[in-house]
DNA sequence: AATGAATGAGCGTTCATTCAT
DNA sequence: AATGAATGAACGCTCATTCAT
């Protein structure tokens, strides 16, 4: 026994290598469609390595997209500056959307989205991982605390901040994702700015006070 | 004469039977993971049959998927009676919001959405299946046309009816795949009414006239 | 039954019209390569008629070797010109010998050739059409008799005049089949010439009187 | 130690006893009846194994062309030795020939011949390896050498010794090969003496002085 | 721990042949 | 006699996984 503990240098390396061409692989051509064999080939090291570091393909996948939910959307510690507080509800919630939505439609992100939903029904443990995705949960949070601070304000009423919250996010990527054909071409930026303006109007209009 | 009209070149009845065959299969293991093999044995034909009559596996799929998405959502024939008007438009949209959050979440439905959307990027003509829906847009026109009307009475201000109707039925569906965990688990019969409450309510209160 | 005895009209022409179509399809792809459905298709019959008329793919395909045989190589009616005689044995060798060639050189002769040849150890029969084949007897002796008739005239000394001739054959078509790598190119038709000359040398030289 | 050389990469043994038994089945069925499985079992491995020494059926079957053609024939180190050199070019020549001939004729060598005769259209890359066919060369160019020997000696008149030689072997390889049905059938060794008598005698005959 | 050669099962597809019409 | 739909067996090839090194 060389090593005393957990294979420290080298190991974690390959670790995180087959990590990454993994994501490549399986974001790139699915589940089914990936071979072992490309994963390997893509991080430079042999299959059984593979099998050593992860056990079988599925275990691999849910590490993969356990990793990449994490990897995902807004960085969190971007999230205090996420929605501006100008004072102009209409002007801070459309700039808190055209960066979600640039987030939502990153085209990894898109690909991550697409590749759960496609093997949500195969692998029941993605079914987890989806519920209890604290990240979503922390923007939407952020967003209710704008609109209750906006409610406490009087410039909008808002009775049920979190639930106003949750409906701006979920119209916003609902739109994108569907104008973006679920994400296989990109949008263009004053798409982008038109979704969100389209979206913000809905929900200022929806919230205006008496 | 055992069938009404004779069969016109291949049997036509097969070709149902390898179609059905084909939906299930390809709905319940995805593209890749299903095997024409298990299509043919499923639909009581032999592995050559298929062939004949669809060429491919992929061939099939896009039949398979054209064929599912006419046949899916609301009835063409109920879409006169797809929103009630009684004057009321929060009761009118609330019953239309649930008649169509029931065939959205029906589970056949919901497993299309989930195949077509993973298989997007592999087959390029879905795309453009998913572009030209006519039924979906059918849809979104009665709800436009509800809600313009409403505008014309001065019940609701809608400047945009089609916009409206589109956030509407975006709303509504996102609201209903999440919660239903994409599609996974069935949505119990309150929590329908309940997002179709709350986007009504979204919807009616943003357009309040004056 | 309407037609007493063989049928007259519209099946013999299918039956020409499947050899001609399996000729082409087993000269172009070869025998295991070539399909039933191919040849019944490049027929414009059924394959079932294909079935009815040959019994079996091997059987169809002995008929056409058999008839492609006869076909093939120099017309009889031409064989009595085959051999000019001027009384210049090099100058009406070299004439015979470039008639001969162009016909061996043939693409469809060749493919026949190459077909026969790869098919000879499958298909036992092949072994006695190869055998008995009247007309290249009969072209040898036209050569043969020939060469007799030079001998007898003093202007050449042929001992053994069928040897000569089919010496003088053989010599000529091993030439222009190496030559035209196994008849996959064709040549030119000064090559053909100068192989026909060097042949008619070597042989010519070779009973060149005492 | 079992094996004097440690396998470079893949092993060794494997790649050789696969390619022993492709030899094998190739020659036997022809390309197209040939199967990779029935290599595989032959060699004793499994079908991957032969996928990943040789890619696929085709680059298989060149392999094996390829080795066969340079086993094949007279060995080279034999051919200073090929044509004897008594000062009898009748008995040199044929002494030559009949091991030129049975060499020819040996089975596998027939059946090689046949293989590639018969898959020259379906694989382009094989033309190029009939052309450059070093060791036919060589041959041709031993009796070509002994020719002008003989010339500069003066016991034959051989102005273009090379022209020569190749008609010697042109004539004596149709010869042995339509005589054994395109080598279907051995040949006695009386028979493969008359032939080699025959064409030393033409050959001899055509260049004898003055 | 790591390699890649090797395996057995399975894939999509095509075939020669036969049935029902 | 003739069609073309249908079959079962086989094909070339790839896969996830496991040895032997």
């Amino acid at each position: 026994m060389p090593q005393p503990t957990a294979p420290p240098g080298r190991s974690a390396a390959k670790h995180e290598a087959i990590l990454r061409a993994a994501t490549e692989v399986f974001l790139r051509d699915g589940y089914a469609r990936a071979s072992v064999d490309a994963i390997a080939a893509t991080a430079g090291v042999g299959k059984q390595t593979v099998y050593g570091h992860f056990g079988d393909k599925e275990r691999l996948f849910l590490a993969v997209v356990a990793k990449a939910r994490k990897a995902t959307g807004v960085d969190p510690e971007d999230l205090g500056t996420l929605v501006p507080d100008t004072g102009d509800a209409r002007a801070d919630l459309q700039s808190a959307g055209e960066r979600l939505l640039r987030a939502i439609l990153a085209p990894e992100n898109m690909a991550l989205h697409r590749l759960t939903i496609a093997e949500l029904t195969h692998h029941p443990e993605l079914q987890r991982s989806w519920r209890d995705d604290g990240n979503s949960q922390a923007i939407s949070d952020a967003i209710a605390t704008y609109l209750a601070e906006r409610d406490r304000r009087g410039d909008l009423a808002v009775p049920d901040p979190p639930l106003a919250a949750r409906q701006f996010i979920m119209l916003l990527s609902a739109e994108g994702q569907v104008r973006s054909l679920r994400g296989v071409q990109t949008l263009a930026e004053d798409e982008i700015r038109e979704i969100a303006r389209q979206t913000t109007d809905l929900i200022v209009r929806a919230h205006r006070p008496s």
